[in-house]
Parts: C-alpha cells; sequence; structure tokens
DNA sequence: GGTGCGATTGCA
DNA sequence: GCAATCGCACCA
C-alpha cells in the first residue's frame, strides 16, 4: 500500500538502511510536526546519535525486546518516544529491517520555532510537542515527517562518542553521535576533558 | 508488590 | 553539585 507523502519526504527505505548511515544522512534534513490545530513545526536537525542493534550496551534494546522497546524492532520509518528521567521526553527515528532493533536519536534542532534553536533531546521534544503519543507513529503519516531540508557535506560532519552513555562500557567510546561541525545548537558535552 | 534508576535539564 | 519525578525493568 502506497503512503501519500511530499516529493521532497523520504520513503520508508531510507529508514530501513544502516542505522549509521541513516544517523549520518539525518543531519541536514528538516523535521517536521503537525500539531492537533494543524500547525507545523518544522526544524533543521544538527545533531543525532544512532543506537545500532541487540549488542549494543547503550541502547534500550540491549536487554531484549520489552514493551517499552517495542518499536525499536520494527521495520524502520517510525518514532520511538519514551519518558525519560520521569520528566523529559526523548525523541527516536527507528531505523533499519524489522527483528533488528536500531534507531537515532533526535539530539538538537535549528530554529524550529522562528528563529529558536532547541539543544538537547529533552528541550527539542519539548518544542516540537512530541510525547508518548507519537511512540509508534510512522513517519510517513501526517503527525510526524522529515523533509530534504539543506544535505550537509561530508566534511561538515563530525563524529563523536555518544552523551550520557558512560554505563556502556566499550560502547560508550564508538563515535556514533553525528553533528554538524560547530553549529551553536549543539548538546554541550558533560564536563570532559578529550576525545569528543 | 517493592525497589532502583535513567539516551536530561535547570538551578544552587 | 545535585534535585526533580515516574515508567518500567527486574527481583521476590
Amino acid at each position: 500500500m502506497k503512503q501519500i507523502r511530499a516529493p521532497s519526504s523520504p520513503g520508508a527505505a531510507f529508514y530501513r538502511r544502516d542505522t549509521l548511515q541513516t544517523a549520518r544522512d539525518l543531519l541536514g534534513r528538516t523535521l517536521c510536526r503537525r500539531l492537533d490545530g494543524g500547525v507545523v513545526l518544522r526544524g533543521r536537525i544538527v545533531e543525532v546519535e544512532a543506537y545500532d542493534g541487540p549488542d549494543d550496551r547503550a541502547s534500550h534494546a540491549s536487554r531484549g525486546e520489552t514493551p517499552r522497546t517495542a518499536p525499536m524492532f520494527e521495520a524502520g520509518g517510525l518514532a520511538y518516544v519514551y519518558l525519560i528521567y520521569g520528566m523529559y521526553h526523548c525523541t527516536n527515528i527507528v531505523t533499519g529491517a524489522a527483528g533488528y532493533p536500531a534507531a537515532v536519536l533526535l539530539r538538537a534542532l535549528e530554529s524550529p520555532l522562528e528563529g529558536i534553536s532547541t539543544s538537547g533531546p529533552g528541550r527539542l521534544s519539548r518544542a516540537l510537542e512530541i510525547d508518548r503519543s507519537l511512540d509508534g507513529a510512522s513517519l510517513l503519516g501526517r503527525s510526524l515527517w522529515v523533509e530534504r531540508g539543506s544535505p550537509v557535506a561530508d566534511g561538515a560532519v563530525r563524529r563523536t562518542p555518544r552523551i550520557g552513555v558512560d554505563y556502556a562500557g566499550r560502547w560508550a567510546k564508538e563515535p556514533y553521535r553525528f553533528v554538524i561541525d560547530g553549529h551553536p545548537a549543539l548538546s554541550k558535552r558533560p564536563a570532559r576533558r578529550r576525545s569528543d
């Protein structure tokens, strides 16, 4: 069954690829959110993190499928939204093939609301009014989707370890965070010398 | 049924 | 440096 979507929006195949590749390719694209009233909020994606596969100890999926992580095990192209610290939501885009748990965490946007940037996944979700009602929602639907935006050259992409996953052993060091180098909206890293 | 904690943020 | 705040993973 063919989905109706804007020509500038990627189809399901875009999300069902390798998670790291999809994460990198999401940089520069526009995240779009339509509110119930019809208003559309948009922001350019400038920071993401990949959570890749069942062995990635930084990923919620590393302990197998649970009610919370079920969306991560679906085929790519839907949202995985969860509540963190009882007060913030984190918005992810599920990637890869069905049965392979993977997703890309959206961490920062540029100008989602008329010149206002959001820094950090909790604030990003709040700015676009994304909560668990969108958990499992299709990225090919009417509430949340991605548009082409402005492509980012390889030279402008910087890779670093992910933030806030120090519990993950060697996986904490994998360069799974992708950012537009030097962008002012990037999350601040917890105090830490070297290796960024 | 009870317990511990987190892919964060803001304030002291 | 640390409190806020609650769903859920895990154990009993």
